[in-house]
DNA sequence: AGTCTACCCTTGCAAGACTAGGTATCGCGA
DNA sequence: TCGCGATACCTAGTCTTGCAAGGGTAGACT
């Protein structure tokens, strides 16, 4: 917030990268690129957070990893979802909405400012 | 996110603030308060925060402090906000409106998870 | 040969929120 | 009178996280 460059809020580019593993199997790139279009080209995950936080959530046992072949036969990381991953996607989403809710309550408190 | 401890997401704190600040003077024990009534107690801003928080925001010259005396004759300092921090106040609440709803659109995608 | 896109990665930094302490004063009940 | 909760303030240190700014490889198309 307060950035001119639309910085993600922190914690929510994990959230996010869980989302898009629920139903696909994604390389990083595919990430970034459902994100963006899921978002309407709202959100631009920057290649120098996305990787860092793969790894982050692979330390942490959220998410797989395993080097294949796209369909165009390039080399790419694909990552899918654990059940711990899951499980913590549940969690956090429930987690956002209420936190979510809570701020735009707020910021719709009189006096208004939106 | 994925705390369990309901940290605030990074950012939002400062805009909270200014909107507390945006109808009334208050003071930090004030924010506070007020902030965990109009969410429905859903946020509730720790002091270690609120006044690193307090200090950047007087710091970019969005608020001002003065010392004064309470109601119950307690010295407290009291924050205002500038013109600077109300036209901040303004735009970083469109830009979280816009940041939450397109998370909210990202998560409610099929396989949907909320 | 050059350029574009698809793909991967790292180092180093800065911002922000929390933990865990600390201080002081007031009012109230035991 | 003694303690305790509430009101009020503050800081040092730590951690997480996202980003900027760089790096690389390989295929495809011109």
């Amino acid at each position: 917030m307060g950035r001119e460059t639309g910085g993600m809020l922190q914690g929510t580019l994990g959230l996010l990268i869980l989302k898009a593993l629920v139903g696909e199997e994604l390389h990083g790139y595919g990430i970034v690129r459902w994100i963006r279009q899921v978002s309407g080209d709202a959100l631009q995950i920057e290649e120098g957070s996305l990787y860092p936080a793969l790894r982050r959530l692979e330390d942490r046992g959220l998410v797989t990893a395993r080097w294949t072949l796209t369909d165009q036969k390039r080399r790419a990381r694909f990552y899918s979802l654990t059940p711990a991953g899951r499980q913590h996607l549940h969690q956090d989403a429930s987690t956002w909405l209420h936190f979510s809710r809570a701020v735009t309550l707020v910021l719709a408190a009189e006096p208004s400012v939106i």
